[in-house]
DNA sequence: CGGATTTGACCAGCGC
DNA sequence: GCGCTGGTCAAATCCG
């Protein structure tokens, strides 16, 4: 997967960021392609591995855990309605990235009828968690974070290593650090270009409303790094990068920086995009508009009326259930310990704050109503989950929350 | 016409 | 202090 050789016609990759964000943002990926991103603005949460139940209890939220969909994804996880499982695409640091190691993480396939049983035979119980996490959410999660979290023991863990990739090392990404910034660097799959776009970037949709400002040449780097911030609202510090690895095309390298300082945009608001990313990603390929990050940029009218417009209608769509694609997989985050407090999601976690899952009546996302349709439903349902498998206790009461409201 | 993207210019941080 | 490089700004341009 991530194994791409050098032969590769950079020149096809270079500056094409955009076509991979277009391409995932408006589902012309494939089920099994690189989901979006997700928000940025997460973090993971600091308890020690050992903590697991907490990190369960806390972050687990199928549908609409903040922490899941705020959280960088580290795990990509898409639905292979094929074969009913679902693909988990550890993130890596760029550091490890950078070395190459990206295609060290196997595609990992979940399958939603043996995943907690394994979880069950995993020896840590991070590995545990993880995999009971994936299981119990359609939308899978691991989280780490540089300090605690779901690090696994190579050493003991062989096993669980091939499924959770952690940096280790916050080194230096090749990325300027700013005083007070505390950056996550986010490695994901790049699907390959749809759509070709002379200077197209490719950038994976996440539910934040991003706001392209600025692309550069990276020294060193055959490809370009576009720069972008939140549009989701006005003044909104957070900001991403998104660059393709030197080492691996196929892979993205997405840097976020800053936090969201508003709510999760309303469906509405995420849609759009809209204007262009929408119209014009789903229906023409060679439209210029890219809104970048998939298929959340946000035009201004949105961006205005945001908590005006009606919301559109989605059963995935809930305050408290945004269903997130992305599984949270391997966040690098640097410096700033300031998250630590959001890591805390279910602690503590401001309403405010919790996304609001944007329903994508195309693509991706529809590719996604029909995942939780076809298998989820099964997966969450109460009535199904007596007969097809067991959530761990800890999911119940988020299930039956959620899923009753969900599904 | 409004909004997003492109892209050259400018600014700031860092290393020498 | 200077130069390099990255990050941001903003005018021009594109698109629906």
């Amino acid at each position: 997967m991530c194994s791409v050789s050098e032969s590769v016609d950079m020149d096809n990759f270079q500056g094409d960021l955009t076509d991979v964000v277009r391409g995932i943002g408006s589902g012309h990926v494939s089920s099994s392609t690189g989901p979006p991103e997700g928000p940025s603005p997460s973090t993971l949460s600091p308890q020690p591995i050992s903590d697991v139940p907490s990190i369960a209890s806390c972050q687990i939220n199928p549908f609409g855990d903040p922490f899941v969909s705020m959280t960088d994804p580290l795990f990509n996880l898409t639905a292979n309605k094929s074969n009913n499982s679902f693909e988990v695409f550890p993130e890596v640091s760029e550091d490890d990235h950078i070395k190459s190691q990206c295609s060290v993480f196997p595609r990992i396939q979940i399958s939603q009828s043996n995943i907690i049983h394994d979880a069950s035979k995993c020896s840590s119980p991070a590995m545990a968690v993880s995999s009971a996490v994936a299981a119990a959410s359609p939308w899978g999660m691991i989280t780490n974070s540089p300090r605690n979290s779901l690090m696994v023991d190579k050493s003991n863990n062989t096993s669980s290593s091939s499924l959770i990739q952690i940096s280790s090392s916050p080194r230096n990404l090749g990325i300027k650090k700013r005083k007070g910034q505390g950056k996550k660097v986010v490695c994901i799959p790049a699907p390959a270009a749809m759509n070709s776009r002379s200077s197209g970037e490719v950038v994976p949709s996440d539910l934040w409303a991003w706001r392209k400002y600025g692309q550069k040449p990276i020294k060193g780097s055959p490809y370009p790094r576009g720069y972008y911030r939140c549009s989701s609202s006005k003044g909104c510090p957070a900001r991403k990068q998104v660059e393709r690895s030197r080492t691996d095309p196929n892979m993205l390298v997405i840097t976020y920086t800053s936090e969201h300082n508003h709510p999760w945009p309303t469906q509405r608001n995420a849609l759009a995009g809209s204007t262009r990313s929408s119209s014009s990603s789903f229906s023409n390929p060679s439209s210029k508009s890219s809104t970048a990050i998939g298929t959340s940029t946000t035009s201004a009218s949105s961006r205005v009326s945001q908590n005006k417009d009606e919301p559109i209608k989605s059963h995935l769509a809930s305050p408290s259930t945004p269903p997130s694609p992305y599984v949270a997989a391997a966040v690098k985050e640097e410096g700033v310990e300031k998250r630590q407090d959001k890591m805390e999601f279910d602690n503590d976690v401001d309403d405010t704050y919790r996304p609001e899952f944007q329903h994508q009546p195309e693509g991706f996302f529809a590719d996604l109503d029909e995942l939780e349709e076809d298998s989820l439903t099964m997966l969450l349902s109460q009535g199904n989950l007596e007969n097809k498998t067991t959530i761990p206790d800890v999911f119940s009461d988020f299930f039956d929350d959620d899923s009753s409201r969900s599904l």
